[in-house]
DNA sequence: CCCCCCCC
């Protein structure tokens, strides 16, 4: 059966004007050479006119590649976009097509195709392509443009589709942009360092499994595709060049980038007005530069602008930046006005992601205070979000996190507002942070700051290489924290009580536990149930759940380990000379009472009951000093309710302890 | 044109 092309075709797709699924033949290909990425660009005909102003996407490159796009194939376009440059030229960008016919099939040129001629919207339709093969028939006619200035460029496309000269009032009038060094593929063999996301491109954002930072408007109606521009977009197909050579000198640009960090909508309020922005930053191969945009460019643009993604950005007022209010390396920032372009690019795996320079924790404490920094690390516990107040009376949530590496070292990282709240440590997940500002609170600890990326499981070696160290290894090291927020040291100063003090003055009653020492013997400690087997995770001591495979399951790590540890968690009456107490004593206080480590208790009992119960019988009717913490728990079971007393090591909270010694015995002060 | 980066 004979293919049928849609007559009218050409004519139509060049204005714009929507045709549904056209057939046309494809006349000529060609490779474009003077982008950074390949481009085809096709010439194509409906029998009547043929036109080379299609360009083929990249995400279709492929097709030419796999020499499917041969002369005289017969195509359907099933989306095209058409776009018109800032000089009023038309492209018309196949977004995606099918060969119905191969040109063998179809044997030759259908019909005797004219030039398209542009309606006399271009004078001197011109097209110069000195190092390509495309015959003269179709290059000269349907390029439309004014394009004969630029005659002696062999990097044709650049030069038709980046317009006429760019310098209008500028001091760097003598060297047009055209004329730049860059115009050799700027972004290709950069001396740059190494991007680790390289290969590991945003197919998958780095926030993969990562609630954060990502556009809370993703997938949302206002998504565009790829390569669909506006009329108002300068060029389908830009010129680009690399971020590094932008300057508020050069009137006309585009570069494309990647998304890094995006910020949420803000308000703003002051004497000079108010209005809403956000703002964003992106990366290439050269460097960085931050973006913002205000009002109309919000609605605009926020939407559209994901984290991750990589888009082709010109027309925007480059401004000298603050560099009070950036650690961006870049002497300019951007601002969007009302003809700023932002078109999303599909072809970027050779836009590098975020640049991360991470510090191993272990040498955070030779940084200075205040240098902004990148982490990563497990994370190996987390605080619950709480609400604070600052100096200005704003509230703001918090939470603080423990990051520890292969170093060993832990520190202490302060996530806030929304990524205090969103953050879930479960399951010790691995966190990198873009930007974090070290402070000497505590020794060395790390705080997010609204410039900061916060990343969980990102996609990154780094990551791969901590999470299979933690898992193997990491997770029972004994680790060490840069920052110490515990008090440590002698703690408060001793609270004596008698036992029956202890109870005629109601202690525990009130909202907060409270605290006191004394000196008591142990009358009676329950073998039974002072051992159980915790969650092996250095700082986790969760009951774990046999699992009975071997494997024993911690609810609060969320994970299944192949081990555990013993716990010691000890019930004892004490004994003063006018009453006593049931007491419980935690690991440390009960490894002090019974004189064993609750390692050898737990092989003891095991293997040597008798001898397990000798550990009891010596240990009976010692006589500490004990400081301990009180606190009423009501049940709502039936009303009932326990004072719990709770020992732990002097001048330690029992809940992070490490200390050694522990209890004080009183013999020797006797 | 914003520019808040906090708390212990």
């Amino acid at each position: 059966m004979p293919i049928k092309l849609t007559q009218g075709a050409v004519k139509a797709l060049y204005n714009g004007t929507p045709v549904h699924n056209p057939v046309l033949q494809l006349m000529n290909i060609r490779r474009l050479t003077s982008s950074d990425s390949p481009r085809y660009r096709l010439a194509m005909s409906d029998g009547q006119h043929f036109l080379s102003a299609f360009l083929l996407a990249t995400q279709l490159n492929h097709l030419a590649e796999e020499d499917l796009l041969v002369p005289n194939c017969v195509c359907l376009l099933k989306r095209t976009t058409t776009n018109t440059l800032s000089d009023g030229r038309q492209v018309v960008v196949v977004v995606e097509m099918e060969v119905l016919k191969s040109a063998e099939e179809t044997g030759g040129k259908i019909g005797n195709p004219k030039p398209y001629s542009t309606d006399g919207k271009q004078a001197s339709p011109h097209m110069v392509s000195s190092n390509t093969s495309e015959p003269a028939s179709t290059s000269a006619a349907e390029l439309p443009g004014p394009s004969g200035t630029n005659s002696n460029n062999s990097r044709g496309w650049g030069k038709k589709f980046t317009g006429k000269a760019p310098m209008t009032a500028s001091p760097m009038k003598t060297s047009p942009m055209e004329e730049s060094p860059m115009k050799t593929s700027p972004m290709k063999g950069s001396p740059m360092k190494t991007f680790p996301m390289k290969e590991s491109p945003m197919k998958t954002s780095p926030m993969k499994g990562s609630p954060m930072k990502t556009s809370p408007m993703k997938g949302s109606p206002m998504k565009v595709s790829p390569m669909k521009a506006t009329t108002s977009s300068p060029s389908a197909i830009p010129k680009v060049i690399p971020i590094s050579n932008l300057n508020p000198y050069i009137s006309k640009w585009t570069i494309r980038a990647r998304v890094t960090n995006k910020s949420n909508i803000r308000n703003w309020s002051n004497s000079r007005g108010e209005g809403k922005l956000f703002s964003f930053e992106i990366v290439d191969e050269s460097g960085e530069i931050k973006i913002t945009a205000f009002n109309n460019e919000v609605d605009k643009f926020f939407s559209l602008v994901e984290q991750g993604k990589v888009y082709y950005i010109s027309k925007a007022t480059l401004k000298i930046a603050n560099k009070q209010y950036t650690t961006l390396k870049n002497d300019y920032e951007m601002t969007l006005h009302a003809h700023s372009s932002i078109v999303p690019c599909e072809d970027t795996h050779d836009i590098p992601s975020m640049q991360c320079d991470f510090v191993p924790i272990g040498d955070l404490e030779n940084r200075d205070k205040d240098a902004i920094i990148d982490i990563i690390g497990v994370c190996k516990s987390a605080e619950d979000v709480s609400r604070i107040t600052t100096k200005n009376s704003r509230e703001v949530s918090k939470r603080a996190i423990n990051l520890i590496d292969t170093t060993g070292k832990v520190v202490t990282v302060t996530l806030w507002g929304e990524e205090a709240e969103k953050f879930d440590g479960s399951g010790q997940p691995v966190v990198a942070i873009k930007g974090a500002r070290l402070s000497d609170f505590g020794g060395r600890s790390l705080s997010a700051l609204f410039s900061s990326t916060v990343m969980v499981n990102p996609d990154l070696p780094e990551a791969f290489r901590l999470r299979v160290w933690y898992d193997k290894e990491g997770y029972a090291v004994d680790s060490q924290s840069l920052t110490e927020t515990m008090s440590v040291s002698i703690g408060p100063k001793m609270n004596w009580k008698t036992l029956s003090d202890v109870k005629n003055e109601n202690m525990g009653h009130g909202e907060k536990a409270e605290y006191f020492s004394c000196v008591a013997t142990v009358v009676y400690m329950r073998k039974e149930n002072c051992l159980y087997q915790a969650c092996p995770s250095a700082d986790c001591n969760k009951k774990v759940i046999d699992q009975q495979n071997g494997f024993y399951r911690c609810e609060k790590c969320n994970r299944e380990f192949p081990s555990y540890k013993y716990r010691l968690l000890l019930s004892a009456n004490l004994a003063d000379f006018g009453d006593n107490q049931w007491v419980t004593c935690f690991q440390e206080t009960a490894e002090v009472l019974l004189g064993r480590k609750a390692e050898e208790l737990g092989q003891l009992r095991e293997t040597d009951e008798a001898e397990f119960d000798e550990v009891f019988q010596k240990a009976n009717f010692k006589t500490h000093i004990f400081k301990n913490r009180v606190k009423l728990e009501t049940y709502n079971v039936s009303r009932n309710e326990k004072k719990t007393v709770a020992c732990f090591p002097v001048g330690c909270n029992y809940a992070y302890s490490t200390a050694s010694i522990v209890i004080m015995l009183w013999f020797p002060f006797l």
